[in-house]
DNA sequence: ACACAGGTTTAGGCCAACCTAACTCAAGGC
DNA sequence: GCCTTGAGTTAGGTTGGCCTAAACCTGTGT
């Protein structure tokens, strides 16, 4: 109790947790301690500290051993800093000349440092966008959410042509490899061909013809523009 | 010893101390205990326990019960400091619309979270300015500041035209006073008269005639234009 | 010359966050 | 239905950064 007024002040640990169990838990599934450390980099030990703590805060509901999930304020909380950093990857990319692979190192810090009234700044410098440089949907300042359909380019039919609108992927060299192949948001492809037994994809883009492994092909979430 | 190398990775409460004790002593004076204390809001036990840990570190002098100095090395960082803030100052105020009361206190927070790079970035943006909103010198990447000579309002001679390079006020409610009466970095003023034994001064700027008293006249620190 | 006042430091605690080592649970193989 | 195994938790320790209370300098006034 007394939790939906204490919801100030939170440390940067804390919100760090709160993302973290927020993105591996979708759908109201259960994160894991282990699964929490190791997005987090820490010692399962640490983690289970911290959870109880912040079950006792009312941010988050623990069942010993089973697993954790967050209350109705630890995910406004955690979409809170969704919303920032998302916003801020995006006002770097647009204002400040940074590349999608190196922005997120710098939204990483910034999110717990910016105030409400900044992002707010930013959004509207912004135009009040619905997904930052990735496609990755921003929160709402109220606290809602729009995941957008999409299917990974990986699981197309042969011949179909989509639209990329969403790049699930965090690793910064693989994001720069990506963006040689011109292969971001907006971009169109058409599939080509497909290998067997996970063997890679045949597509072309921007008149070029390219070929990706199964592993890219399953970030590059797509939506679909055409069949024949 | 072994201080030139481990320069980096200063903590939040570092960064301040070092800010605020190069504040303290210019010139190669000393900053007290006390001194320190009241700036950063802290008890001064407190203070002395981090100053004998940053004297340890190699970032400062400390003569027990004598005085603070910075060493060269806290002196860098302690700038380094400084330019972050005036920079985020600077940006907050030309691109993202704040004014000039508001923008210390989310700089204060930023100064710790942004990477060299964005400084650098944002720097670049503004065209790499020399003064910040309030006309306080923005250090250079490498280091070096260089303070404008400059007298404050309140010493000139009656008849002098002036103009305001500087404010040298960090409360909200002052600053945003001044606003109103257009006394910010740029502004031409002359001094038309003054009442004795430190009473408020007579000025004209923008055609209008205003009265300012001794307090914040001291404040507005001017570059002489013409005398008559 | 000395005592007193103020500023300064030391002593001892507390809290947030982390760690390693040791213990405990829960789920699957037989 | 037991026992192993790996995940999870508890125990206990460390560090940074703060606090209050108590002891301690230092310079000033007489």
């Amino acid at each position: 109790m007394s939790a939906t007024i204490t919801s100030d002040a939170l440390t940067r640990s804390v919100e760090d947790y709160l993302k973290a169990i927020y993105r591996l838990s979708p759908e109201g599934r259960t994160a894991s301690t282990s699964e929490i450390a190791h997005l987090l980099e820490l010692s399962p030990p640490s983690v289970s500290g911290m959870v109880k703590r912040l079950s006792e805060l009312g941010l988050l509901e623990h069942l010993p051993y089973k697993g954790v999930q967050l209350t109705a304020e630890g995910r406004r909380a955690a979409l809170r800093m969704v919303r920032r950093h998302r916003l801020i990857e995006a006002y770097l990319v647009e204002f400040l000349g940074y590349s999608w692979d190196i922005v997120h190192a710098e939204a990483e810090r910034l999110e717990h440092a910016v105030s409400d009234n900044l992002v707010e700044r930013m959004a509207a410098a912004l135009g009040h966008p619905a997904v930052d440089p990735h496609g990755d949907p921003i929160p709402t300042a109220d606290g809602s959410i729009e995941e957008l359909a999409s299917t990974p380019l990986a699981v197309l039919q042969v011949g179909d042509t989509a639209e990329i609108v969403r790049v699930a992927e965090g690793d910064s060299e693989r994001l720069r490899y990506l963006a040689t192949l011109g292969l971001r948001p907006g971009a169109v492809v058409t599939l080509l061909g497909r290998q067997p037994f996970g063997g890679p994809l045949t597509i072309e883009t921007r008149g070029e013809v390219q070929v990706v492994g199964q592993a890219l092909a399953n970030v590059l979430l797509c939506r679909a523009m055409a069949t024949r």
